[in-house]
DNA sequence: AATTTGCGCAACCGAATAGTTGCATTTATA
DNA sequence: TATAAATGCAACTATTCGGTTGCGCAAATT
């Protein structure tokens, strides 16, 4: 696969459309109505979306309900994971606290 | 500025070029060697990286040490942050025990 | 049945990207 | 002092990006 999960919140509008996504399933309609873009834009953004599984479709008709895949969000997490302790000792008290459950 | 640390994160190369200067700063001639491209090249990466303050320089003599700033890891971290309750409960329980203290 | 709506797809365009090579400058070394 | 090493900067190139417009098709509406 060519895009990856950081190309793809690379980009302010996907992100900002990931953030819609993540408050409720949106067609691509609905979705360009809150960018100064043609929807074709917005269809390409989410193309690249699903292209690295973060969104899902769902066909309804004639509209297409684009629902947001939180689960590809742990690549990043997981990513971000091994500079945590380097800029913050609050989650080395967490993983304290986790050992202890 | 025109560069955020969304767009420095997206490329491989830079997350690569990251992750080595976390582990210890390094210079450009000694990042180079890890990558099948040329100085130069590795050059402009870093000339983003610093754009956006990931990473910061220490002159000594003819060389130039590149070190990692952490704390820009923050800003990734944060907006990853809103989504985490949607692909895990651990970090719920997490919250509620850092309410707790 | 005719028309409107929602959508994807393709072609095109200017700007940015990631790489290259070449060169100038400063610092260390012989 | 002459040379080698480390780096930044500029010019060039092929590719990708983010956007546009135009189109065709299937589903809803009239």
């Amino acid at each position: 696969m060519k895009r990856d999960i950081f190309h793809a919140i690379a980009d302010p509008t996907r992100r900002a459309i990931i953030t819609l996504l993540a408050l409720q399933a949106m067609t691509p309609n609905a979705l360009a109505e809150h960018f100064n873009t043609s929807r074709q834009a917005v269809s390409k953004h989410i193309q690249i979306l699903a292209e690295c599984d973060v969104v899902t479709q769902k066909q309804s008709g004639r509209e297409i309900y684009y629902h947001f895949n939180a689960k590809k969000m742990k690549e990043v997490d997981e990513w971000i994971e091994r500079f945590r302790q380097l800029w913050d000792d609050k989650f080395n008290q967490l993983d304290d606290l986790l050992n202890d459950l």
